[in-house]
DNA sequence: CTTGAACCTCCAGCCGCTAGAGGTTGCATA
DNA sequence: TATGCAACCTCTAGCGGCTGGAGGTTCAAG
């Protein structure tokens, strides 16, 4: 009923480690909260449910860019909410793409575990197609970012 | 029928860019190659055939460190491929993994761009969700890495 | 000989944190 | 009240896997 908040207490309150929301408030993702005499933070209820949004936003894989506008979004009630379904659209699409790409190579990695049940390397096709400088351009160049 | 590719040869040849191998170079992951009179590098056949297999391994997501036991495997045609089995098949399960969980994003997202068709901020669903805080732990936590 | 594209090195930055060093504060217990 | 120790503070550097730019040099074609 205090209604203060050590950074420990958000920590354990949403699951967000105490490194990472004093670095979201360097990054202006979270306001500075005022101060105990001693100098450490001290949160209100304001801003365990800033930090709720943006760990659920996170956890859906928005980018910190876009967590920023639906911020801003929540701030303005009276504001039409497209911008919001926009980014949901374009993050599904985001991992839509993802997805395809990581199921076409877990396909062709079964296909290479598959294809080599152990023995000598030079027999092995893992080893094999890694090194065919002959193997296509087939996949995604975009991965892993 | 030189014998001899500029960095600029290699990068067109196999798609990786000269700065990626100068990168790679400097990682160790591409040996040194010898030089012209005036400093430039002058890759032979072989550097083009480990920079293919390099790039077909990331391609299928391989993480650096894994790349590097591969070559060093394929370099050894005597010893046993199973440690090349293994990392494919590891490799299969971390996709997986994050196969299931973009899964379930997906899911979420579709849902929460379902609910909202427009209109005030503060009817949003999408917005409502995130502010939620007694929306529940249930994404994975290790994603986006 | 002159262009200008390709090359060189070195350094900084991307994202989203995470960890560690080295020091201070706050609270519970004796 | 003293003490101990957990939690807090700031600052800095590092992760992976590159990418881009500044500022200078070399190479090959015309």
């Amino acid at each position: 009923m205090k209604g203060s908040y050590s950074i420990g207490d958000l920590a354990r309150e949403t699951g967000v480690k105490a490194t990472t929301i004093r670095w979201y408030e360097s990054e202006g993702l979270m306001p500075a909260p005022s101060r105990t005499p001693g100098g450490q933070r001290a949160y209100g209820r304001a801003h365990l449910e800033r930090l709720g949004f943006i760990r659920h936003a996170r956890e859906l894989g928005f980018a910190m860019p876009t967590i920023r506008s639906l911020l801003d979004l929540a701030a303005e009630p009276e504001r039409d909410c497209a911008a919001a379904h926009a980014a949901a659209t374009e993050q599904m699409a985001a991992i839509d793409a993802k997805l395809r790409q990581l199921k076409a190579l877990r396909a062709e990695l079964a296909r290479l575990a598959k294809a080599c049940a152990g023995g000598r390397v030079s027999d092995c096709l893992i080893i094999e197609t890694l090194a065919d400088h002959r193997h296509g351009h087939c996949a995604d160049k975009n991965h892993g970012r």
